[in-house]
DNA sequence: CCTGTCCTTCGCCCGGCGGCGAAGCGCCGA
DNA sequence: TCGGCGCTTCGCCGCCGGGCGAAGGACAGG
């Protein structure tokens, strides 16, 4: 546990809605340049520029300059766990404020890189209820049958294998329940949107902080996933 | 979701350090008196007075008048979560600003009203290993086997319904893992507390905001909790 | 009823933060 | 080499929020 003023000191750089806003727009796992972030803000470049340098500061987004232009993406999966946690915080205790896209988003959606909404918390349990994964020490590893079922999904599981943390569990505001994240729960979502079991629902209107990040199943997506791990839609 | 205007205006109750050192002690799980949180929080009673206003009017504590005093404890476990979650998200973006008493904290602690630590980590995986519950819509429910089991166990399974959610998964910051919250998860830790498997440790200097939510295993626990669920110390 | 205690409300000051416009810097394309 | 564009820095203002001291209710006990 860190001391109650480093907490706070973490805290703050939530407490500001043109950050919140801003956080919610990177919650898709895209990279967003510092023009883009201050439109989803709705304020003036240079006070996007100062709040990102605060969040970059602070640890939480990362920023890779490309040219003229300068790329900004959460920082880690545990800043996506948090922004979770903290939206179903709010939830729970001004259930009035809820965002008018609450219901679609709920049914599916990504949480940084990787699945959340109910799907996410299906998988979760399609993948501990058939023993494809088994707990260890912080996390989560691969057991043998979950070796051939995941590889004839076509996860990539060596590149799963390469990130900080292989599987790990993140709060899911909507559920009430854990989802997969990590290697594994990123792989698995690259592995659903590569084969078009799940497509990306395009924005309605500009600036939305939440556009990018509802998804939908195909009915393709639907039938694999049913076969594979029981999860229904 | 909520909008981020909401979302930021929680997070805001949540970056000062004095309403972080308030929550903090909170989160032992006890109701502590307005002048009890303005000595923990380093301030007058004036300003510990409007905090607790605000925290109360956000929904994050809830107040219970007794006599000359005012009881505050936190409203709800989504609180707790919340507080737990973004310990960890602290840890994970400034390790060096870590609490002294972490290690010992990872062990086994109080989250609000349940366990937490490498503690509740492992009885969630031993209630799942054993399939003592199972998942559904939410959350988890109890099996054959496990009504039998956690009844052996001297688990109040009656008052654990009673509560508005039974169970359900609680991110342990330490662990990276779930842990179990609900009503369940209070009523396992009050059989554990009440049966002296789990004592708390006393706090050694005044003002601690995490005293009294360290937890530590006994023999006759560390051999209960290992015959029943398979748990070691 | 009076006193002490606990807590809140009021009034005040101050520091910090968020916003903008203007200017400066760096990179791309012609 | 020279605009154009994206982003940052600087200077400034307004405001909100946190702190305290003093005063004002509410409650227990004698």
């Amino acid at each position: 546990m860190t001391s109650p003023a480093a907490f706070a000191a973490t805290a703050v750089l939530l407490a500001d809605p043109a950050r919140a806003a801003m956080l919610t727009a990177l919650l898709s796992g895209e990279a967003l340049t510092a023009g883009e972030l201050a439109r989803v803000a709705g304020i003036g470049a240079p006070a996007a520029s100062a709040h990102l340098g605060r969040l970059v500061e602070g640890g939480l987004i990362a920023v890779h300059p490309q040219g003229r232009h300068r790329y900004h993406r959460l920082a880690s999966e545990e800043v996506a766990a948090m922004l979770e946690t903290l939206g179903g915080l709010t939830e729970a205790v001004s259930p009035a404020r809820r965002w008018p896209h609450g219901e679609a988003f709920r049914t599916a959606r990504l949480c940084y890189d990787h699945l959340a909404g109910r799907l996410g918390v299906a998988l979760h349990a399609g993948l501990t209820g058939r023993s494809w994964i088994a707990p260890t020490a912080g996390g989560w590893v691969v057991t043998a049958a979950g070796e051939v079922g995941l590889a004839a999904m076509g996860v990539d599981l060596d590149a799963a294998r390469a990130a900080r943390r292989f599987a790990c569990d993140c709060m899911d505001w909507s559920e009430r329940r854990a989802h997969l994240a990590g290697g594994l729960g990123r792989e698995i979502a690259a592995c659903c949107l590569r084969r078009h079991w799940l497509t990306r629902i395009p924005a309605e209107r500009e600036g939305d902080p939440l556009a990018r990040r509802r998804l939908r199943l195909t009915p393709e997506g639907a039938r694999r996933l049913g076969e594979a791990l029981g999860i229904a839609a």
